[in-house]
This record gives C-alpha cells, structure tokens and sequence, in this order.
DNA sequence: TTAAATTAGATTGTGTACAATTCAATTACA
DNA sequence: TGTAATTGAATTGTACACAATCTAATTTAA
C-alpha cells in the first residue's frame, strides 16, 4: 500500500504533532493564566523577568526564541499592566532595558500555582515527560 | 540552592522546549512552502485533502485541531488560490463541503518535494524522531 | 407538529508570530 | 575624522489561533 505521496500524509510527520501539541498545551494554560492576567507569552516573559529581574529586548528575544515585531507590543502591555518598566539604555541608547516592577514580583506569587495546576491537568507520566524534555532540548539545540 | 521559585523557571518547563520548537520547525518549512505558495497551516490543510479528496470543515478541524474561526479564511484563501472549491452539501445545508481541484492535486507533486528537503535541513536522529513521535502522539491522546 | 435544543460554520475581537523595512545610535575603518 | 557598516527596536503587513457570539439548518421531544 506504500505509495510516493506516503511522505505527505498527516500521520507520518514529526512536524504535525509537535505543532499540535504545543497549541493544546498552551490552550489548557489559558484557564489558569486568566487568573493572573497574562497569556502563555506573556507568562513565558514573566518568566524570564523574575528570574532576571533586569533584561533588554535583545536578550528576552534570545531566551524567548521571539523577535522585537513579537516582543515590542507584548512589553507595552505588560508595562500598560504594571508589571514592567521599559526605557532606553543611558549607555547605549539603541538598547531598550525592561525591568520587572514591585507589582510584577508580587504577581510571581500567585503564578507559582500555575505549574501546580497544569500538572494535576496534564498527567504525563514523569518517565515520559523527562524523555520529551530531552528531544525536544536536543532539537532546540541544533536551531542555535 | 532550590528556592519556592523553582516551577517558575524557563528551564524547568516542559510546555517551553515544546513552544519553541514547534515554532523553529514551522519557520523551517517557510522557505520550502513558499516554492508551492502555501504557509505551514494551509500545507497541512492540503495534506487532509490530498489523502481524503472531500471532508467537511468539521472533519478537516478534527484532523488538524482547528476550529471554524481558524478554518474559515484560510479555506477561502486555498479557494483563491484554485487548490480547494467550498459548497454547501445538499443533503445538510450545514455542512460546508471541501473538495481538492484538479490544481491542487498538480501541487501535490510539487509538495512531495518539501519532506525531502526539511530532512536535509533538520538533522535528527532517526531513533530520536521516532521517539519524539512517539511520545507526542501519547500526550496528543490524552487530548481527546 | 411545533417550540426548544443542538449543530456547523461564519464573524468579531484580541493577541501573537514573523518577514521585511525603517530609523536612530553606535562602531569600524579607510 | 568622517563615511560606511552594523546593531537594536519599532513599524508595517500578512496570517494564523482561538474565545465568544451569532445565524441558519436540522434534530429532539413534548
């Protein structure tokens, strides 16, 4: 039954289900976030601001695999939020440094139920989710 | 070193590799889909079509883990672009009938050419894909 | 059999993503 | 030193993605 248009079908891409799954991983993030006031892209920049307290648009760009066309209305809103600071470098004036405020810190504290939550919806044995940590990182990898 | 924070960080998450591959690999595909004029999602539109010839946007949404609001414009544009036709069945006005033209089963030998040239381009172990394969078509199960 | 419930798509509004371009600041170098 | 090249963000335009809502067609059940 093989034929040569088999490399077109759905079922044997790599492609489809990664693409499929992070959709629907990000969409049952969507119930919890709303509690916080942040979408999933939003919350991955949070990340990065309350582990680094201190970034600019080039490095959160970096650790967030986005660009400035992503990335530059995402930080209006979450200064419009209060949950950032954005302004110019003194220094290097093309440079544009964010900055987490008070309010963005005491937001990390209500987003620290957020994993807590995904996991008792998510249930994916910790065997397997160790495993696909490791490919995906693997792959991600070759992308730098 | 571990403090009450530690959910919180970008590293320890599985849902980021997840985003952020799914995201590198469709950018991957850009330069090759652009040859035959389709972007990531109308592609695996196409793929539905070329292996079933006519399904419904309902049918075509469950395949590919898309509702209407998604579906909707990028079926008109495949239309424009003479790859698809769109009419209500007869028998269900409800039911809007996708059918792939004569054109679009032409770009079918076009498309063939794209698996071919992303394999050259993402160098991922054979036993590695597999896996990954398998582990996402698991965690996809566990979402329907 | 007709009013209520359900279903399939379409529409609207918000928020990404990203390529391509622009602009201003800085750096390199002839 | 002054011009060219580079850099970091912002902007523009296109295309998703999806929640929420709407509409029309069909099914259900009283």
């Amino acid at each position: 039954m093989a034929d040569k248009y088999d490399s077109l079908k759905l079922e044997n891409q790599l492609c489809f289900p990664l693409y499929a799954c992070a959709k629907e991983v990000v969409k049952r993030y969507k119930p919890f976030l709303d509690k916080i006031d942040l979408t999933y892209t939003q919350y991955i920049a949070m990340m990065v601001m309350w582990e680094h307290k201190i970034v600019n648009v080039k490095e959160l760009g970096e650790y967030l695999f986005l660009d400035s066309g992503t990335l530059t209305p995402l930080l209006k809103t979450l200064e419009k939020k209060g949950f950032v600071t954005r302004e110019r470098s003194k220094e290097d004036e093309r440079n544009l440094i964010v900055k987490v405020t008070d309010k963005g810190l005491k937001l990390r504290d209500e987003a620290v139920k957020v994993p807590m939550e995904m996991s008792g919806c998510i249930k994916f044995e910790k065997e397997d989710a160790a495993q696909l940590y490791r490919l995906l990182h693997k792959m991600l990898d070759k992308f730098e």
